[in-house]
Order: C-alpha cells, then sequence, then structure tokens
DNA sequence: TAATATAGGACTCACACGGTCGGATATCAG
DNA sequence: CTGATATCCGACCGTGTGAGTCCTATATTA
C-alpha cells in the first residue's frame, strides 16, 4: 500500500516527458498520451490541474500545448504528486484537525506527523531533472547495476 | 494522499498499546477496542493478523489476549504496516514485475522505486518504543532510548 | 470556416476498504 | 461438566472513491 493515484502516475509521467525534451519544449496532450498509453482524456484534466497548480502553462487552439512554468531542476516529485493528490497526509487527523473517532485517546498521531515530514522531504528532494535523465550512463558494463538493471534492458530492448 | 489505512491505524494504535503497559502485559482485542472506540470485530482481525505476521502471540481462552512477541525497541512502525496492509509500494509495477500499461516506455518507475526505499526507511526508523513515549522525555529513562528519542520529543514539544 | 487544442462539468463503473455476522475452537472458573 | 470468555477465520455487504468516459464550450490557427 501507500501507493500513489494512477492521475500522479500520469502527472510525472508527463511532466518528466515536458522536461526530457528541450528547455521550454511544449507537447499537447493527446501526444504525450499516445506515446505512454494513458486515456488521453484523463491525461488532458491531469495536466489542466498542473497547470490549476501553476506547474504548467497552457496554450490553447491549434498547435496548442503544454510546457513546464519553471525550470526542471525547480520542480519536485512533491510538487506533482501534491498538485494531483493534494496535500500528502499519512493520518486522517492533523494535529490541528481531529477528524477521526480516537482522537481524544489517539497517541500515534503526533509521531506518524513527523514521519509524514520525512515522507515529504523524501518527494521534495527530487527534481524532475532527476527523473529525466535517470539512466546509466554507460550502458555496456557497470558491474553493481547489472544485476537489477538487466531483466529491464532486456525488456527494453525486445520492444 | 498517501494515506495509510484505517486498519493499519489501528494496528499502529493498538502496539502502541501493548508496548506502553509493562514488558510482556496482554491486553485482550475488547479491552483495546474500548480505550480507543475501535470497532472490536475488526481490531480482532487486525490483531489475528499482527500475529500471522509474527508480530503478536496470542492466549486464547477466558483470561485470553495478546501480547508483543519482540521487545518494543525492536519493532518498527514498517514492520507493523507491512504487516497489515503488505508491502510498501509507491508505483503499481516492481522494476521485476510490471503490472501496468506503461512498463515499455515508463522512465518513471526506477526513480520512485528508489522513493519508496526511502519511504520505507523513514517508516522503519520509528520504532514502537518512541511511539510509547512520544512526551516529555523524563531524564530517569534508559540512556540509549533517550540518544534517539530526544530530538524527536523536543521538536514535538516546540510545538 | 473547419480543424485542433485546452477547459471543465457530469456521469458511469468497478473495486477496495471499513465494518458486520456467524460459527468453530480453545481455555478456564465454577 | 458446563458456561463464559477468548481467539480464529471465512463470508458477506454497503459505500466511497478512484479511474475512465462523455459532452459541451471556448480559443487559436491554417
Amino acid at each position: 500500500m501507500l501507493r500513489l493515484s494512477k492521475k500522479a502516475d500520469y502527472a510525472l509521467i508527463a511532466m518528466r516527458h515536458l522536461a526530457g525534451g528541450e528547455a521550454g519544449a511544449s507537447a499537447s496532450a493527446r501526444e504525450i498520451a499516445e506515446s505512454y498509453a494513458i486515456p488521453p482524456e484523463l491525461l488532458a484534466k491531469v495536466l489542466q490541474r498542473l497547470v490549476r497548480a501553476g506547474l504548467l502553462v497552457s496554450v490553447q487552439g491549434t498547435r496548442g500545448g503544454y510546457k513546464l512554468v519553471r525550470d526542471a531542476q525547480r520542480v519536485t516529485v512533491a510538487d506533482v504528486i501534491q498538485a494531483i493528490d493534494g496535500p500528502v497526509a499519512v493520518t486522517a487527523c492533523s494535529p490541528s484537525d481531529h477528524a477521526c473517532d480516537q482522537y481524544e485517546r489517539c497517541e500515534i498521531r503526533d509521531p506518524l506527523w513527523k514521519i509524514k515530514t520525512r515522507i515529504v522531504d523524501a518527494l521534495a528532494t527530487v527534481s524532475l531533472a532527476e527523473l529525466a535523465e535517470p539512466h546509466v550512463p554507460s550502458p555496456a558494463v557497470s558491474a553493481p547495476l547489472v544485476m537489477h538493471a538487466t531483466p529491464r534492458a532486456q525488456a527494453l530492448a525486445g520492444k
């Protein structure tokens, strides 16, 4: 568990796609959707939310599309996820908002809140730029990585 | 989002409850459920799962109940959550198991997998013992525990 | 003016989650 | 021996939410 929503997945894929091209490059929703086999209408809504969150700018009309507002290094995974799924919350109730049936006797809330901030930190330390170039520099032989990378590389090469 | 399930909440509450009393103390499901306004049957199933996961031992019959197997310092929040909700997974598909429609062109999976391990680490660094005494540290407690508990307690006290 | 974009509300559908029920087994007090 | 109190565990159900679709409006350009 603890999985993030498909919309967040799609958002990250799209944002990475935009970060992967040249700086300032734009792409349409259809274009991105087709690249990754994502339902176009759904991705469209995701992109719209990213616009409303201030992470993307949109250009309407023919030849329109989306592009990043900030530089890829200045946008983190946390930004994208929170733009789509709302603020990260491990618990139903926050230290301020008591929205569960156990808030009186609950001694679990505050420590979990602390853990939440750690998680957000973990999400915030990875930028779109890092997502865009996560791969091994030399595809030939990299001893420690081969064990993990090989099956995937084969699967990708097989396509 | 990223919220953990209610069952996991209940599990943490119950585990903390058991860790809070004397070492080796036991409590029945009804007992714990009433203490925290948790549906008794539901908590029962949660506790049973914790038994199957090897985190609790159960004593059947009258005067029965549950108690911790390991010492409270040797059980982490990660253990409890994974016992209830299964292995933590941020993404639908793992580096080995390609269980989504985008696995071919998905460049997002590996970085997210790394983030996942960071999250698990964050969950694994908090023990039940720390959950049991998150409040103002009494200077009389054991030394090694204080080393870890103090900065956290200070942060919480600062609120 | 037609084609192609974004914008966004309304809707359906499936499924997981929270919660309940019933019955079986084990243990102990009387 | 019997009844009370536990754990055990599978089956069930209702509801909320997430995923995906549909439809319409608007903007832009060829």
